[in-house]
RNA sequence: GCCCCCGUAGCUCAGGGGAUAGAGCAACGGUUUCCUAAACCGCAGGUCGCAGGUUCGAAUCCUGCCGGGGGCACCA
């Protein structure tokens, strides 16, 4: 629209532009309502190139807009910005679409087309999950479903790491607990180790008497699917569901390390050096060369993760995203340079998600973690100490570039001060309208709605917010920022609540049922449904009551 | 020494180059014959860590410094 409109003005003489017109123009919506519902600085940025004062610019753009149909209003503001004014019925349109997009309304077509695996939590099955894990959990899965949103297809994915050093650790542990011994050195210590030392023994009475080796090969594979089995089931409790569950002993079992790394060979990224084989990560940015398979001939742990990407790249992923905790951010520079060393684009083939810790205070002090003495918070513990609509939203609600510090007696006493239950009280609120409504029989369908009957000031910032949701809810997929719709859910339950007090949607008493009335009543189901579907997007639960 | 993240109101944090920097909590003062007061309204609170640079315009981008957190294995 303002790209033809500055056609026009040049078409008629009155523009000059050097370099041509620009075919994208950028529109936003204004911060602040005075502006306007959308704004553009194009008139700012061309004032230069045509040699003319940005004001008279944007006052002639302005003359020309003002004749379109559905702009109220095109005002010129301070040093040249243009603010345009959507006629009023058209903004009240948007309700009438929420609820004809129902559940949808939001979603795009951003990623149409594209595979994108999602991996994330992938903790060890060497005890339960602890709330560093539980922080990806939360905002893994949301990402999933906003990705999911925006078209992707995506497939949520959990690297299973049952090969290795702490995994024998693990196995080694449960035998000293067997065999009724203090944990070793290297080893974990807790409650749970105990637990499930004993359920192993209780399913193979024997088991601590067998020699080392057999022993611990036992406690191994038991434990290992015993402790699997207790974190799948706690995820599965705070909503998280893994499509593929990957065992990182498949690829070594399968040969798939040996391809991947036969690959690189042929490529020409790998050499040896001490009796090692090193792939040339340097030449694409990592600090030095990594070795892959280790002079003792046992392959490395990023062997692993080579077989592991290349298996996900065969598997059809456009798209591969990991999550993974600042303590792994030094594994960013290697994990590209390994993506680059197989002819993929880092950054769009493979994107690493780093998100810092997560604290947790008790009476103001830091809690201490050690998996050796078995201190560990796990999600239930968490979960059983503030709920899990709570937890998803605490957690979600950061930008996961910042620690957070999770007082947990704050959490669990006052609840008051926890902005999830700002968001679900005004679903609840929206619901129990509804209701009423229902019980009164007044229908409120599209046929009937006027949408030029919203004009009062809280109306409009109501419809403004949900006018705004599928940028919001687009936007925070694009940059994996869930906290993005936590924050847009506040706002919107704000500009509900405001709206709530001012503007009464049902009739009194014996007050006849007006057009007015069936119109805020569809705001207020669209409303609703918007808020929805943003809880959905976190996996917090939406109530009718509360 | 090198790398990553952060530094914005008393506290916890939003703010992907724009207009007067925002919200919650905490503090203070109001609002309920009627749709859920877990709400609303008002008032107050700021050198956006510091210094330069780029730009018509910087909390935002670049460089340096200071402060806090995390990380730098032929461990996994």
């Amino acid at each position: 629209m303002i790209v033809s409109a500055l056609q026009r003005l040049v078409d008629e003489g009155r523009l000059s532009l050097p370099d041509g017109v620009p075919t994208q123009v950028r529109v936003e919506r204004p911060k602040v309502k005075e502006h306007g519902d959308y704004a553009t600085n194009i008139a700012l940025q061309l004032a230069k190139k045509a040699g003319l004062n940005p004001r008279d610019l944007a006052t002639d753009l302005a003359g020309v807009l003002a004749e379109h149909d559905g702009v109220s209003a095109a005002e010129v503001a301070g040093p040249g910005f243009l603010n345009l004014r959507v006629a009023a019925d058209a903004q009240g349109q948007v309700a009438a679409h929420v609820l004809q997009a129902g559940a949808d309304y939001g979603h795009s077509e951003l990623y149409a087309g594209q595979k994108v695996n999602l991996e994330f939590v992938s903790a060890n099955p060497t005890g339960p999950i602890h709330i560093g894990g539980v922080r990806w959990a939360a905002v893994g899965d949301s990402l999933g479903r906003l990705l999911t949103f925006a078209g992707a297809d995506v497939t949520r994915e959990y690297y299973f790491n049952d090969h290795g050093a702490q995994i024998d650790r693990f196995a080694r542990s449960l035998l000293a607990s067997a065999r009724g011994q203090e944990a070793p050195e290297d080893g974990y210590g807790g409650q749970y180790i105990h637990e499930i030392a004993a359920d192993v023994v209780a399913k193979h009475p024997d088991v601590a008497s067998l020699p080392d080796p057999e022993a611990t090969e036992v406690l191994r594979a038991e434990g290992v699917a015993l402790m699997f089995a207790e974190i799948k089931a706690s995820l599965h409790d705070f909503g998280v569901d893994f499509d593929v569950y990957f065992h990182e002993n498949d690829l070594h079992e399968s040969g798939a390390v040996e391809r991947a790394i036969a690959r690189l060979d042929e490529l020409g990224k790998m050499y040896e050096k001490d009796g090692a084989r090193w792939l040339r990560t340097s030449d694409y940015g990592d600090d030095k060369d990594r070795v892959v398979v280790k002079s003792d001939g046992q392959a490395a742990y990023i062997s692993g993760d080579l077989a592991y990407y290349l298996d996900k790249r065969e598997r059809g992923f456009d798209r591969c995203l990991i999550m993974l905790g600042a303590d792994h951010h030094g594994y960013v520079s290697r994990m590209m340079a390994m993506c680059a060393a197989f002819g993929d684009e880092p950054g769009v083939n493979l994107e690493l998600l780093i998100g810092q810790m997560v604290n947790l205070l008790r009476d103001g002090e830091p809690l201490r973690m050690s998996k050796r003495n078995g201190t560990v918070i796990s999600l239930e513990d968490l979960v059983g100490a503030i709920g899990v609509d709570a937890a998803r939203y605490a957690l979600s609600r950061y930008s996961t570039d910042s620690p957070i510090d999770l007082d947990l007696d704050l959490w669990a006493s006052t609840t008051n001060d926890n902005p999830v239950y700002y968001v679900q009280y005004a679903h609840a609120r929206l619901s129990s309208i509804l209701r009423n409504a229902a019980d009164l029989g007044i229908d409120h369908g599209l046929d009937r709605f006027d949408p030029g009957l919203l004009e009062h000031e809280k109306e409009g910032d109501l419809l403004r917010a949900l006018a705004s949701f599928p940028e919001v809810a687009s936007r925070a997929a694009e940059l994996r920022e869930p906290h993005r719709v936590a924050r847009y859910l506040e706002r919107t339950a704000a500009a509900f609540h405001a709206f709530y007090a001012v503007c009464r949607v049902l009739p009194q008493g014996d007050e006849d049922v007006t057009d007015v009335h069936r119109a805020r009543l569809v705001l207020v189901d669209a409303t609703r449904q918007v808020v929805a579907n943003g809880l959905g997007l976190l996996g917090v639960s939406a109530p009718e009551r509360m």
